[in-house]
DNA sequence: GTACATTTCAAACATCTGTTTAAATATTGG
DNA sequence: CCAATATTTAAACAGATGTTTGAAATGTAC
């Protein structure tokens, strides 16, 4: 076993801290292999392409998150009751915290990436994601439904994508909240911090009452499919 | 009076649609005088740069928008009994739909910058808006801690933010998910639907009971400054 | 209509982008 | 040790980027 660490390797963490800061398309190979102290042409060799680097990067983090994410959403779903939406959005705490045994700050740095993966939209990561964990998402979309039997399929979608524009929004501006918040309330907040205030705000946003739809709302609304796929799949 | 449009405001046009799409850093000066039919040297000539551009684009609608929440707000601020947070959120409601007004899908587009902006971290952009319009934030700020008087300045802080991800982050990716809606649930979705099914959201989440702090949190929180401003200024 | 200022235009600028090449170097297995 | 493979390296590639230039074209005022 060496010590010192592979090509591979130094490219990975040089490049998730400065795809983390400055996004995708905003890093350059040049800058990566700048600060990984390697040769420019070994990304190429090693990865193939940035777009693939892009996929190894989040893929570290993303073979450790989601069979464990899978793990909690199945014995969740096997329990007889069913669970509060506290109980079902709290399982996600532990496995993103573990992300830091990954890497140093790697739950941040994980968050992170995946709002850049939302914003610099590149059609690849919609893929890429969607194939090889839509299976995982679809079962916390079945767990929410049963915690919330009286909302409707479309507005538990929208609810969802609410949510999940929370999370990565605030991860991705972690940091600088962060900061903003010692700065003006004397107040330590790190990333588990974060995430245990968001959950309670999340559960509230999620279960919040229907509105009236006094609006011009056409109420042609079929809920034809029931548990319809959180992500649309596009061509590859 | 010309019928034909000057070259600024083709150059605005062409520009705010491709920068929502694919982002400030994303979309080329070639691209923008490409479908605005006017030569590629006519962004330098008159906006200075591809920076002062992004702004120009931003202030068509903010020079119309922030004023008119500055209205509300101090509309909301003056009257005698405490406004409920739904009251203080619906605020929002007619002036970003007046944007339509501005330009066709205006209030659209303009919250897609928004959100690009937030990401595409470009330090100017924070910088530019809090320098213009950070007084109008303040007012909003303590509306809301009017309406949540239980709710914790820092909490209150975190909140307003994690609201202020979901909105802009939905936004951002507003076509996207109401192409799924329609395809999923038959539901056709406008941008002002987005924003009535985002209010009560964002309304039960704010006002989420506040978790007893059973954690690690040490309760050092001195809750020293009671209405710390909304953004951090940063350097020029 | 001539003088002046404003605006447009094609071309070039220097710099950066991801990727490829082919030679040099390390590493490995027999 | 030697041959074969794996990796690293410097250099060049072709294309895109924002910006600048100086000459044309257009508009405006006297």
């Amino acid at each position: 076993m060496s010590n010192k660490l592979s090509t591979q390797h130094k490219i990975l963490d040089a490049a998730q801290s400065l795809f983390a800061e400055t996004g995708f398309n905003g890093t350059s190979l040049r800058q990566i292999t700048s600060r990984a102290e390697v040769n420019l042409a070994s990304v190429n060799y090693h990865f193939g392409s940035k777009k693939e680097l892009i996929q190894a990067v989040l893929q570290r983090y993303l073979v450790v998150l989601m069979p464990r994410l899978d793990q909690e959403f199945t014995r969740l779903l096997a329990s007889q009751q069913p669970n509060s939406l506290n109980q079902v959005l709290s399982v996600f705490v532990r496995p993103l915290l573990e992300l830091n045994k990954v890497h140093q700050h790697g739950t941040r740095i994980f968050l992170q990436l995946l709002g850049r993966g939302y914003t610099d939209v590149q059609g690849h990561l919609r893929w890429f994601f969607n194939h090889h964990y839509g299976r995982v998402l679809d079962k916390l979309v079945l767990l929410v439904q049963q915690a919330c039997p009286d909302l409707p399929a479309s507005e538990l979608f929208w609810r969802l994508h609410f949510s999940l524009g929370t999370a990565v929004f605030t991860m991705a501006s972690s940091e600088a909240l962060a900061e903003i918040a010692e700065a003006d309330f004397n107040e330590k907040v790190d990333i588990e911090g974060v995430i245990l205030r968001l959950l309670p705000y999340l559960a509230s946003a999620i279960a919040a009452p229907i509105p009236q739809v006094a609006q011009l709302s056409q109420t042609t609304s079929q809920t034809t499919s029931q548990t319809a796929p959180l992500m649309a799949s596009e061509g590859r």
